[in-house]
DNA sequence: AAAGATTGATATATCAATCTTG
DNA sequence: CAAGATTGATATATCAATCTTT
C-alpha cells in the first residue's frame, strides 16, 4: 500500500456468507472478525492470485532528519514528565487485570469501593465519589450503577436531602477486602518495592504540593 | 429512594412524543436526554403532584467506622503512589482540552505524531508505534486512521516487507509544530514549573528505573 | 433558578477473532 | 505456521442535554 492511503474499506463479507474461493458455506462465527474464506487453503489462493498483478508500491516521502529538542522544555524535565506517563500506562493495566482476575472488579470499580470504604459511615454523596474517584458525575452514575446491581453498594437518599449518596454493602466490603489484598500487593512489587524510603517521602511530598495547583 | 436499589429505569418517553402533563407535542431536540415535558413549568407540575405520595425513606445499614489502614503499603507509601495517579488524572484532561482546543488533535493523536517525528526518517512501523503510544495494535490502527484520513500521516509499506511503516507528511508536521508549542507549554506550566531541579532529576531518574521492571 | 443526578448519543479503547504476508 | 495488521463486537468514558429536588 502506498503512502498517503488511509487504508481504505474492502469488500466486506456477503450476509450469510459463503468462502470468496469455494463458496462453501461459511460456519458462523461469534465473536471477532467473520471470516471470508472457509479454510486457510483457501485464504492462501486468493492471496497467491492477489499477488500476480501488484507492482512495487512507491515509496514514502524520505523527509531530512533535523532538530529533535522540544520547545520550552529540557530533555531532562521531558523524561520527568514523559517517565510517568510511561510508568504508570504500563502498570495500571497489569493491576486491572489482577483484579479483573482474582477479585472479579475492575480497576475504576475498586476504587468506588475503596473510597466508600474510606468514607465515615461507609458513604458518600455522588458528586464527592466522583471528585475521588476522579470521573465525571455521569461516569460515577454508571460505575456505581453496575456496582449497586451486583448488591457490592446501595443508593440512599437520606433525610429528603437532593443529593444521592451511595453505601458500600456487606457483601460490598467482603469483595473489597479481597480486592485490597491482591491490588496492594502488586502496588508494592511493582512500584515501592523499587523506591528508598528517601523517594517514597520525596514522591509523597511533591504530589501533595502537585495536588494544590490543579483544583479539582 | 431507598437502600438497595439500583435506580431502576423509569417509563421512557413515548416516540415522537407529547408532554406528560399537558399533552402538547415535544420539540424534537438534538443530542442529549429527550424530554418528557413541554416546559419546566409542566415538569415542576408533575415533581408537586408525585411529592404527595411518598413516604419517609428507610435508611441505609450504617456500618460502624473502623481499621483504615490497608494492607502491604505504609501510609507514606499509599501517598507516593495514589498521588501519582491523582495528579496525572488531572493534569491529562486540562492538556486534552488544550490541544483540542488550540492545535485541533487529541493527546493520543498528538503523541502518534510526536513519536514519527522523533523517529529516523519521520517513519515508524505500526507496532514500535503502538510501544512508543502505550496502546493496543488495534488502538494504533484506528489512530492512525484517524490521522491518514485528515492527511497528517500516511502508511507505507516499503520494500515489501511484511510490516506497515506509518510516515509522518509535511502537513502532519505543520500540525505538530503548533501542538507541541501548545502542548509542552501546558505541561511547563502545570508540572515542572512547581519541581525544583533536584526534584526533577530525581523523578527522571526514578522512571528510568522503574520502566525496566515492566517489559514493554 | 441552581445544584446535583441521570440519560441518549457518541468517541475511542480493548478483546477476540481473522486477514495479510513471508 | 508465525508475525504483524486489521476488524466486528463490546466496554466504558465523556458530552450535552434533561430530570429531580431544594
Amino acid at each position: 500500500m502506498s503512502v498517503g492511503s488511509s487504508g481504505g474499506k474492502r469488500t466486506s463479507p456477503s450476509e450469510g456468507g459463503v468462502c470468496a474461493v469455494c463458496g462453501c458455506p461459511l460456519r458462523p462465527g461469534g465473536a471477532g472478525r467473520p471470516s471470508r474464506y472457509c479454510s486457510a487453503a483457501c485464504r492462501q489462493r486468493a492471496y497467491r492470485a492477489r499477488r500476480r498483478n501488484v507492482d512495487a508500491p512507491p515509496e514514502g516521502p524520505d523527509v531530512a532528519g533535523g532538530e529533535r529538542g522540544v520547545p520550552h522544555l529540557t530533555e531532562r524535565e521531558l523524561l520527568a514528565w514523559r517517565g510517568m506517563l510511561k510508568v504508570q500506562s504500563r502498570l495500571l493495566p497489569v493491576l486491572d487485570g489482577e483484579l479483573r482476575g482474582r477479585a472479579e472488579i475492575n480497576i475504576n470499580e475498586f476504587d468506588v469501593l475503596y473510597q466508600l470504604w474510606l468514607a465515615p459511615g461507609r458513604r458518600c454523596r455522588m458528586k464527592d465519589l466522583a471528585q475521588a474517584v476522579l470521573v465525571t458525575p455521569s461516569g460515577i452514575t454508571r460505575l456505581v450503577d453496575r456496582l449497586a446491581e451486583r448488591g457490592l453498594v446501595g443508593r440512599a437518599n437520606s433525610e429528603g436531602r437532593q443529593a444521592v449518596e451511595a453505601v458500600l454493602t456487606g457483601e460490598g466490603e467482603r469483595v473489597l477486602r479481597r480486592a485490597m489484598e491482591v491490588h496492594f500487593a502488586g502496588v508494592r512489587r511493582l512500584f515501592v518495592a523499587h523506591l528508598s524510603a528517601e523517594e517514597i517521602d520525596g514522591l509523597a511530598r511533591l504530589w501533595g504540593r502537585l495536588s494544590g495547583t490543579v483544583a479539582p
